[in-house]
DNA sequence: GACCACAAAAGTATCGACAATTTCAAACTC
DNA sequence: GAGTTTGAAATTGTCGATACTTTTGTGGTC
C-alpha cells in the first residue's frame, strides 16, 4: 500500500529511478488492493502523477496488466480495471480446482517431515484464529496453507498461474469465509487434507483437496447469488479516486 | 512463468499503419514459427526494420510476449527468445494435463450431436493421414481434435491458457509423433476418448484423456532423453536472422 | 424539446532525440 | 602473459512533442 504522492525529488538531479517493474508492482498492488473500482477508468496522465513515474513506465505496466488479465485495454480508448463477470469467476474457479488438485497430488508425492510440521502448525493456528473469530487472520493462514502445498509440489508454473488467478478474483473470493457455517467446515476440510498428506497418499490428497474446493465453489455460488452484486453496468465515468471498495484496505483476503 | 490469456482483441485490421497488436502478432508468429533460435537475442533496432514498425510498437510487443512467457527480458540488457528448460517443459505438461482433464470432463457434460459428428470426422481423417504416413497432417488434425474439445467445454480461460502453453512448448512437442510406434497408439487413444464422449460419460472421458496425455508425456520424456538436446549454452551472440530451427517453417505442430 | 452538425477538449498512440547502461576490445600494468 | 583499466560502440530506457481518435459540449434547426 505504498502511499501515492511520493515525489521525492525537488532538486534538479531528480529521478529517483522509479524502475519499470517497480511501477508495475505498485500499480498492480493498487488494483488488487482495491484502490480502484472494478471497471474504473485508468487514465495514463492521472497514473503518472499518482505513481510518480514517467508515462512510458505506466504504459508498459498497463500492457503487462492487460496480458495478466487485471485490466482491459481498448485501442485509443484507454484502460480500465477489469471487471470479472460471474461467468469468468466460474471459469477461474474451475481452472483453479484443476491446478490445485494436480498440485495436491504432486505434493503428496514429495512430502517431507518439514512440510508436515509447517502445515500442522498452520492448521493449529488456523483453529486458534477461528476460536477468536478472527476471520481475516484465518484467511491469511488459509492462503499460507495452500501456498505451502504449492511449494511442496514444486511446479513454479502452476503456482504462478494460481497466484495470477487469485489476484483476478480477489474481489469475489473474499466472500466465502464470511458465510455462516463455512468456517467450521473449512477447518475440517483442511484437517482432512493434512491427514492425507501425512499418509503420503496422493490419491487421497487429491480427493480431499477436490472435496474442499468444491465446497468453496458452491459456497461462492451461493454468496454471489444471494447478495445480488450490483454491477456498475457502464460504470461511472467520473470515479475520481480514493473510492474504497468493500474489501479495500485489507491485504489479500483469500477464499477459504 | 507468466500467466496470460489472449484477450479477444477486436481485430479491426483495416489500419494502414501497422497497428500495435499487428506488430505483436507478427513478432509472436515469428517466434513460435521458429524464425528465431531459442535464446537468440532480440535487438529492438533489428526488429524495427525486420517488422517495419516503430520502436514503441516493438517495445510493447516485447513486454506482452515477456508476460506471456515467450521471451525473457532483463533490464538494460534486452530481450531474448525464451529457452524452455527440460524442467519447465515438464511443468508445462503437468499443467496441460490438469487442464485438459478438466476440460475433457466438462466437454462430456455438454456434448452435442454436432460435436460428435465433427470429432468423428476428424478421427476418420486422422486415420487416413496416418495411412498415408502424413505425420504433419496428422498433427494438425490432432490439434483440431483437442481444440474442439476445448470449445465444447466452454471455458475460455482454460482454453486460452492451454493455447499459451502450447506456444511455449512447440519446439519440444513436435517430437512425440515422430517416435516409432507412437502414431498407432495415439490413434487408438483418440478413438477411446471419442467413445467416452459419445457415451457422454464425464468420468470415462477424463480418464481416457488422462491416459492419452500420460503417454504423450512419457513419449516426450523418452524423446528428450535419447536425442540429447544440444542446448546453445551461452547462445551465440551473433545469430543474425533467418536462422531456421529444426521444425521451422511449418505451422504449429502439436504433440500427439 | 428532440435531433443533428460541428467545434473544443480529453486522452491515447507514435515518433524522435537524448540519457544511461552494458558490452567489447584495445591499451596498459605487473 | 594474465589480469585490469579505460574508452568507444551498441543498445536499452525515458522524456517531450506531435498526430490522431474518441468523447463531450454547444448552438442551430425543425
Amino acid at each position: 500500500m505504498a502511499a501515492a504522492h511520493a515525489r521525492d525529488d525537488g532538486s534538479q538531479a531528480n529521478r529517483r529511478r522509479a524502475d519499470h517493474s517497480e511501477t508495475y508492482l505498485r500499480l498492480r498492488e493498487a488494483i488488487t488492493g482495491g484502490r480502484f473500482q472494478p471497471n474504473e477508468r485508468l487514465v495514463e496522465a492521472q497514473l503518472v502523477d499518482l505513481l510518480g513515474a514517467g508515462r512510458s513506465s505506466i504504459r508498459a505496466a498497463l500492457v503487462r496488466l492487460d496480458q495478466e488479465g487485471l485490466v482491459t485495454r481498448q485501442p485509443n480508448r484507454g484502460a480500465r480495471v477489469r471487471l470479472i463477470s460471474g461467468r469468468e469467476a466460474v471459469e477461474i474457479e474451475q481452472v483453479r480446482i484443476a491446478l490445485e488438485k494436480m498440485l495436491a497430488r504432486s505434493a503428496a508425492e514429495h512430502v517431507t517431515a518439514d512440510d508436515l510440521a509447517d502445515l500442522e502448525a498452520t492448521v493449529v493456528e488456523m483453529h486458534r484464529r477461528l476460536e477468536q473469530d478472527d476471520r481475516l487472520g484465518y484467511s491469511e493462514l488459509n492462503s499460507r496453507f495452500h501456498q505451502r502445498i504449492w511449494k511442496m509440489a514444486d511446479n513454479e508454473l502452476a503456482a504462478s498461474l494460481l497466484a495470477t488467478l487469485k489476484s483476478q478474483s480477489i474481489r469475489v473470493q473474499y466472500r466465502t469465509i464470511l458465510q455462516p457455517g463455512r468456517a467450521d467446515q473449512s477447518m475440517r476440510e483442511h484437517v482432512a487434507i493434512l491427514a492425507a498428506l501425512t499418509a503420503a497418499d496422493p490419491e487421497a490428497t487429491e480427493a480431499a483437496m477436490a472435496e474442499h474446493l468444491s465446497h468453496v465453489v458452491s459456497t461462492l455460488r451461493r454468496a454471489i447469488a444471494t447478495s445480488q452484486v450490483r454491477l456498475p453496468g457502464a460504470a461511472a465515468s467520473v470515479a475520481p479516486e480514493a473510492v474504497t471498495s468493500p474489501l479495500a484496505a485489507g491485504a489479500n483476503v483469500a477464499g477459504a
